[in-house]
DNA sequence: CTGTTAGCGCCTTCAA
DNA sequence: TTGAAGGCGCTAACAG
């Protein structure tokens, strides 16, 4: 008896339903509920009146009950790995602006890198989105495809065939990367790689070693596991170690971190070691400024969000494949090797 | 009749309901009901059979049944006024894992910057969620406690009487910096204000302009209105003119851009002009280093979110106010102004 | 054009 | 410890 009286008066005021309106306004409750959702089915005064009575009572539709009925929430879920690597803020803040434009709420989970937490997510979405879309997913393919089965899904960066998928090539960007470094005469690189299970990852590392192959390039490929700062400057011991005389990084973080770690050790860049980084969201606001293969994530982010709204309108096939190119963008991290250092690669 | 069938086959694959669960136990929906929300209530092997089959069904509790029946939603919404903002993702995620945490889902906002935005935002979540976080809202008093009567609000980096809040003081950190250029030599400052209608421009533009006043110096205002880089580079003209022979700025990224706009015509710094930014976004990034009033925006994001909470589950008064401290972090953005340009200042 | 009647999936009295 | 029944607020057939 006290515990109830307690939770209804945590309750707000209460808000006024349907039926109020309808009583207001001498109608049924369907009459309230079509001037709502289809006009145009009722008598212009009617819908005016309505409308009027409404606005003075304050009464505006339960969302919640309205989804319950319809099947329909207005909703969908953005899922990132890590919210604050500085590759996901303009992805999500498309993502979120997108689907505004078309009056859709989103959610956000941030999946830590982690599946098992990626999957208490989408359970916990699932029933309250229209759609979702998962960015860089570490899940297993059959994890999401089983999702896919629940409500329509889309990817970015990752590709699973069947699933609508925005990826973001990075591998035009790794070849210029290597022509770039070959062209300085470079011939012996490291490939600085993150989380293992990011597609990402697999792809420029892929993509690197072809192109290296071509150029008659050496890879070596140490991990930073996490991408982050800490973790890129971490792998500096290993890197100097590998005598190699530049190196790609997985991203801009473990690029800025191995530049830290150079400076540290008073290895300058780019007189004695060269640095490409990915990404390219530090902007130009290391020093000196990062060589780096560029891509818009936010394109990504709208795209991921448009493509998702066209399927739930059913204006689209099943396995669409949306792809966004890449380049190199040059600035002052990439040199000629020292010649010393060239003899030790070869 | 076709309508139908195609807006049947649009919907997914039924998720199986408490009665399927309740059928298959042998049990009626109140058992299985009870065995997620009052387990306790019941024999334990009955829960745990009901349990196990759930789990094979696959079965998950429908968000939006529950909330409707219960009022109770478990999501709770975040705004933003710019995601893509560094300062804020930080805070985002923690706000996110902390709500996650209580298993709440959070909806993301961006306001853009702009009132009539955030208030749309705020209507359209209003009804599906437990309570709000604003983050820097551009919103009058007025329209907050408005929204604030609706549903249980919190602000972050906002003041307003009455409403539980968390705020980063800048006071300290602004007043260390300002202690710190004076003992460099500096007699005439400017600050680059950020957007007015900003609770910690304001704040920040008034604890600088107190500080400096007992330093016997002299401040200018020039704003850069907008927080981007762009907009700090857009600065630095007037910035000249103004014969400041150093400048505070409203936060880390219209510092970065004052830095640029500065190298672009060669004015060195800090030896021809000292700088400090706000936020510590950018971690050593920039080159000088950026010398910077730090301030932890994952706090204010876990104790916007933790206050929340506290306010839904009856535990707390309504006036609460949370307040941050910052401090000055110096690194090599600020020196001794040349002499010819400390005369023309005093 | 408008009213009537069933649910949507779950929670929560009230009985047993 | 469990079941039956009603309702949360709205939408969507089906009549009229």
């Amino acid at each position: 008896m006290e515990a109830r009286r307690v939770q209804q008066a945590g309750r707000r005021k209460k808000q006024h339903t349907m039926a109020d309106v309808a009583r207001a306004a001498g109608v049924s409750k369907s009459t309230v509920s079509r001037a709502f959702t289809q006009p145009e089915m009722l008598g212009t005064e009617t819908v005016e009146r309505i409308a009027a009575i409404a606005k003075t009572l304050g009464y505006v539709p339960n969302h919640t009950a309205r989804a319950l009925s319809t099947g329909r929430h207005g909703n969908l879920a953005l899922i990132v790995t890590d919210v604050a690597n500085p590759f996901f803020p303009p992805l999500i803040r498309a993502a979120q602006m997108e689907a505004d434009g078309s009056d859709f709420c989103v959610f956000l989970g941030n999946s830590d890198e982690n599946p098992r937490q990626e999957d208490k997510l989408v359970d916990r979405f699932v029933s309250q989105v229209e759609g979702l879309i998962l960015v860089g997913s570490r899940l297993g393919a059959e994890r999401i495809q089983h999702h896919a089965g629940r409500r329509p899904l889309v990817l970015i960066n990752r590709e699973v065939t069947g699933i609508p998928r925005v990826l973001i090539d990075s591998t035009t960007g790794v070849r210029q990367a290597i022509a770039h470094l070959a062209a300085l005469g470079h011939r012996h690189i490291v490939y600085v790689s993150g989380p293992s299970s990011s597609w990402a990852n697999r792809q420029r590392r892929n993509a690197l070693r072809l192109a290296a192959r071509q150029h008659g390039i050496e890879v070596d490929v140490l991990s930073a596991r996490v991408p982050s700062y800490e973790s890129g400057r971490a792998v500096v011991a290993e890197l100097i170690e590998s005598r190699a005389t530049a190196a790609v990084a997985f991203d801009d973080l473990i690029a800025q971190g191995i530049m830290t770690g150079m400076a540290e050790r008073g290895i300058p860049i780019p007189e004695a070691f060269s640095l490409v980084g990915c990404d390219d969201v530090l902007g130009a606001a290391t020093y000196p400024s990062l060589t780096t293969v560029s891509n818009r994530s936010d394109e990504a982010g709208r795209a991921g969000v448009t493509l998702l709204l066209d399927r739930l309108s059913g204006r689209m096939a099943g396995d669409t494949r949306v792809v966004l190119d890449t380049h190199l963008v040059v600035r002052q991290t990439t040199a000629a090797p020292a010649s010393g250092q060239r003899r030790q690669g070869g």
